[in-house]
DNA sequence: CCGCCGAATCAGGGTTTCTCCGATACCCCC
DNA sequence: GGGGGTATCGGAGAAACCCTGATTCGGCGG
């Protein structure tokens, strides 16, 4: 199948609906799936390894979340299309991830003919948003432009910055989460004081709540 | 496929998990799939009619919730099992499913096989837990105990703990808290570890998101 | 009355993190 | 080739964290 047909990467921390959308997806002509990924960092190693047309990028994934992944997979993977997937609560993503280079935005309360579509419309270099995100483009516009100063803070982040944030907000210790990168504690710290610097926010629990604004992170747990 | 093979209903609001979760079901020998349903009262009212032997739930549809259709369902079709899904972050359901008559639970992060197996195992009248949440229920029991009444685990703080969680939540340091209450800086470090212990959270962040979701702290600053 | 318990207060001491300062290295761009 | 942004790390003192007690006080039951 590499001679003809878009060659799909799926990328979600819900196996089931990876395996679901999976056999979905394989039934449609002249789509195949090439691969899945429950987080970002194997997404962009598998995008990266079989080269797909087109990614579907759960939004909120753990880890490097979905938009970042979307960041760095257009970044460095030109040519890709991502198509992101959030839930209807998660809307507010939509400004985000076409920022990040996203080529299409559905909620997962569409059905998946919609996806098709999306697949075959991103791979006309197109765009695609997805009904009820299109309807409620403006009302949303406005909401995410609430927080507008907020959003042009947060693009000054790093991707490494905004990486760290994320698994503060979690809850991560700093040495944890310099294991986990495989960073030293130092450089954790570093990031964290760059961060809060240029959020102008001074304690931790100021940065979980503004991780917790921008959908870095859930409010649960 | 009325004769054999087990007859299964599926209740998800995301269309599009509906419609994957179908294909894939479909292609498993023995299984059929007799019909889908967005919301609770949808699923009753299709269950009744199509009366399936399984029914794959959602806990977190819209309108009536997983739990009370999973309740209804099984107090009204007895003979039907239910298999409850959740999301990750949704374990603390897993007691209340039991308790209204699941028969079954996995999370999504599960692989569809999961689901397979676990449709199996109802339709034998056994119950199904998921490895990932047979393997913690001990430490989700309790945490469950917790934060299903997550408004009990909080009234068990004295006053002093919440007046201090709310001030750690709200950004002040420990020193500061000391200060405004007057307090030795040792005392405020014992509240915070009492408050910690008595809510099952690790880190600062996690407080801080306990105290938003108490309505201790808004979200904002 | 007295023992028990929980709430509230605090200390000691080892570990970890924070904060401020500085440094190196890389890369891109003008 | 210099400047700026990014990413990485170190030192050192202050602050905070974590665990283990310990004391006081007030209520409550026997």
């Amino acid at each position: 199948m590499d001679g003809n047909g878009t060659r799909v990467l799926l990328v979600d921390d819900h196996r089931v609906l990876l395996d679901g959308l999976r056999a979905f997806l394989e039934r449609q002509p002249g789509i195949s799936v090439v691969g899945t990924a429950v987080d970002g960092l194997e997404a962009l190693r598998i995008a990266r390894d079989r080269m797909p047309h087109v990614v579907i990028m759960d939004v909120s994934i753990p880890g490097m979340n979905g938009i970042e992944a979307t960041r760095r997979i257009t970044a460095e993977l030109k040519g890709i299309k991502v198509i992101c997937l959030s839930m209807h609560s998660e809307k507010r993503f939509l400004a985000a991830a076409l920022e990040a280079g996203a080529a299409g935005y559905l909620v997962k309360e569409n059905s998946s003919e919609e996806l098709v579509k999306a697949i075959r419309t991103v791979r006309q270099n197109m765009t695609y948003l997805s009904p009820t995100i299109a309807g409620t483009v403006v009302e949303d516009y406005i909401a995410t432009r609430r927080s507008d100063s907020e959003a042009s803070a947060f693009s000054t982040l790093t991707t490494r910055e905004r990486e760290v944030l994320q698994l503060i907000a979690e809850g991560r210790s700093t040495k944890e989460i310099a294991q986990r990168l495989r960073l030293s504690v130092k450089t954790i710290s570093t990031h964290r004081e760059h961060v809060m610097e240029k959020l102008g926010v001074r304690s931790l629990a100021g940065l979980t709540k503004y991780a917790i604004r921008q959908g870095l992170t859930s409010i649960e747990g």
